[in-house]
DNA sequence: AAGTATAGGTAAATAATATTTACTTATTAA
DNA sequence: TTAATAAGTAAATATTATTTACCTATACTT
């Protein structure tokens, strides 16, 4: 019996070639030959480990969310507070995007436009992370340091919205921003609004 | 001389049904064949007037934006004051994606993925907006309503984050939500943010 | 140690789609 | 009335995704 789970060798060739090629070209202009060549495999293997395209999009992005997701928990170690927790989410998320450009393309562009995605594995990591915010911004609430009035979810939709929006751009046109001046505007943005006192 | 640009019955008949198509399903999985016979036209009179299949997504999304910054432009008259201009703005922009799903699905999910698209008159169009909306953010930071700490393009990215994000589960999920309950709820956001005073 | 199941892999065929080509038919301005 | 051109078609071709049938090595069973 085999204990180990280890990928073979081809699978991860495969991967790889997909996350290469995504660093630069949208979803949708890479063909399966070319993942295949840049791999060094035959197009027939890719479907030995994936049942189409989108399949294999789904697992390079999977594989990238389980990072991030153990890199967010981490850094939420030890932080007290929840305007403080939201502000290192912030932070983390604006960071991973800079600097994972594959990530940030995948998630903010290529997956969303087909309902296969909302059946995958890497959505499911997404909403984990979606349960997690709102655990801390329910627990603001409880606290006294967040705002009753807007429902959890709004808040959770502004604070995204502000870092995709912000980061888009920085995929689309190859911009570079600093992760730090970004999360710090956003972070004021989202605490305390744009009205002059 | 043909005096009048009139679009011609086929081209009508081909843009409608890009657009009936695109009600339920995702650009991807529509076919030029579907299309085609949708429109009751042939496979080959699609490229007779539009270049490739995006092209012809572009020139749907640019009709509807066309209506867009009509309408916001008529929205914004006698509106005093930066922060009620950004009141209304994001109302009407809420407005759109709810009560046209063909819109919100195109710009929200269809075209950012391709580089085709930062090169369409659509494109250009959505430029034009940004534009509108940027003025806006500089008058009230001039005139004293807007907060001068935060730069504008930021100020943009989150009320369009906010805005979007919220609409996404509504294309994507099917959901509805009032458009007059989620405007005020993100203009409140974006106006003063979530802390608790 | 032989047999057998199975995982890893290939090469070539097929299916699904997008796009091009060569052609007809109808309009319209000179 | 005619030449140019716009509107439209049908069928061929190109491109790309997916399936099929097959080979080979390895590891587990008896």
């Amino acid at each position: 019996m085999k204990t180990t789970d280890a990928i073979p060798p081809g699978k991860g060739k495969i991967i790889n070639a997909m996350r290469e090629l995504l660093e630069n070209r949208n979803f949708s202009s890479i063909t399966i030959s070319e993942i295949a060549s840049t791999a060094g495999v035959t197009e027939g293997l890719i479907y030995k480990y994936f049942k189409d395209k989108r399949e294999l999009l789904h697992y390079v992005l999977k594989e990238h969310y389980e990072f991030f997701l153990l890199q967010i928990e981490r850094d939420l170690k030890g932080v007290q507070g929840a305007l403080n927790k939201l502000r290192k989410i912030i932070w983390s998320s604006i960071d991973r995007y800079a600097n994972h450009r594959v990530f940030g393309r995948i998630i903010l562009l290529e997956v969303r436009n087909s309902d296969q995605y909302f059946k995958s594995e890497a959505y499911q990591l997404v909403k984990k992370f979606n349960r997690i915010i709102l655990d801390i911004i329910e627990e603001g609430m409880e606290n006294g340091e967040i705002n009753k009035d807007v429902p959890p979810s709004y808040i959770r939709h502004a604070m995204f919205g502000a870092i995709e929006h912000a980061c888009l751009n920085r995929i689309i046109f190859n911009e570079t921003v600093s992760t730090d001046e970004a999360a710090e505007q956003i972070t004021e943005l989202v605490f305390n609004g744009i009205k002059a006192q």
